[in-house]
DNA sequence: AAAGAATTTAAACATATGATTAAAATATCT
DNA sequence: AGATATTTTAATCATATGTTTAAATTCTTT
């Protein structure tokens, strides 16, 4: 009963091959082998490696950006509160796939059909409750491009790069990996208080103490 | 006289692909198209195409890193205009080669070998004069890890990952490739304001009032 | 100018890779 | 239980890829 299909023994080793080695370096024999399936099946099923490629992305991408929404547009959680949330889940999530994101900003890099122009995402940004939230605390109806970088850019930024960039992070910091957890947990609660701080030099520039 | 050589052609050439398409998805043929030579004198220069990425790898690496200990180590330039000058600099070399730092991040992490663990950078950063500066305003002789984070990761987070994300940012933002150029602009001046702002939030929480 | 060294060329090689094929095995339906 | 559909298998195929080889060409030294 807990026996997964052989399709989705497939697309399990697949995803975790695609991240480890990229596409180009991941053959279906490697494919074949962590699947235990024979390597004819993967032609069978999704009828070619980029075909199983592309639905990985499909997935993947979906995952790493699907939650973002719900962080952004909840109704009933101030900002920082919001900022709070995105940042617990964010990292906690991206603990159980820290090779995902290097994964997806590779492939998103190089891949000529544009699949996160088609998500709308600044849409889902611009309009978003948090936005909206910013935008009252400063006495206007929307915010500017300059204050998504403060909003979202720079919260991703500082949640996001740690594991992307992990080697050089621990390299510079001395940490092992046991030592890059514990950071990552201690910016849980660190980030949304250094993005107020970013905030307010954007406050006191307008000369507005408006507390959000 | 302006003549690059044979074997300099290969490597910039090799350089340029590697970035693009990552190790695998780059052929021998490729590399020799591009650099406009005859397949096989790759291996009469380089014996491998293994090899010639090594070699690549190493320059490559040496590009990213290798300026940082004179942006944290100048003693005529207080720990803001360190920021300054590292948010500058660094911006503008990423925007001469924006698939550098994506390319760097992904192979130090697939690396086994293990080339910037050998750099000593944790003793760069802890050792700096950067660090010494912090130190000193806030009345110690050492900074601690977490205040790594803040003096150099969150700069560091804050510059490199929009060129990293480019796409993504793209897409949060609605920005087209020439808004994304102004944004970096924009940044070299924004990121020391708001990294200041974070390392005020340390301040606070310390009650000092020390002006660096 | 001739000899020797270095560079370049085109073809061939050995192996790898994604995909196909046909038969065998298993599952499902009547 | 037999017929049919689906899944699996192992071998094979067609092409790609990094590398090698030997000859030709160019450069340097005497």
């Amino acid at each position: 009963m807990n026996e997964l299909s052989t399709e989705d023994r497939i697309k399990q080793a697949a995803k975790a091959l695609f991240q480890e080695k990229g596409y180009s370096g991941t053959r279906t024999r490697d494919i074949a082998e962590r699947s235990g399936i024979n390597l004819a099946l993967l032609n069978y099923y999704f009828r070619s490696k980029q075909k199983l490629f592309e639905l990985v992305m499909l997935e993947t991408i979906q995952q790493f950006f699907g939650t973002l929404p719900q962080y952004l547009n909840n109704p009933e959680t101030s900002l920082d509160e919001k900022i709070q949330l995105l940042s617990r889940r964010y990292i906690d999530f991206l603990k159980t796939e820290p090779d995902l994101p290097l994964f997806i900003l590779s492939e998103i890099r190089h891949n000529a059909s544009g699949l996160i122009e088609k998500m709308n995402l600044n849409e889902v940004v611009f309009k978003s409750v948090l936005a909206k939230q910013y935008a009252e605390a400063m006495g206007r109806t929307e915010v500017d491009t300059k204050e998504i970088y403060m909003l979202i850019i720079n919260p991703l930024s500082l949640i996001i790069f740690p594991f992307v960039a992990r080697p050089m992070v621990m390299a510079l910091t001395g940490l092992d990996q046991n030592g890059f957890d514990q950071m990552m947990e201690q910016r849980k609660t660190l980030i949304p208080i250094w993005n107020r701080n970013m905030l307010n030099s954007d406050l006191n520039t307008t000369s507005s103490n408006t507390t959000i």
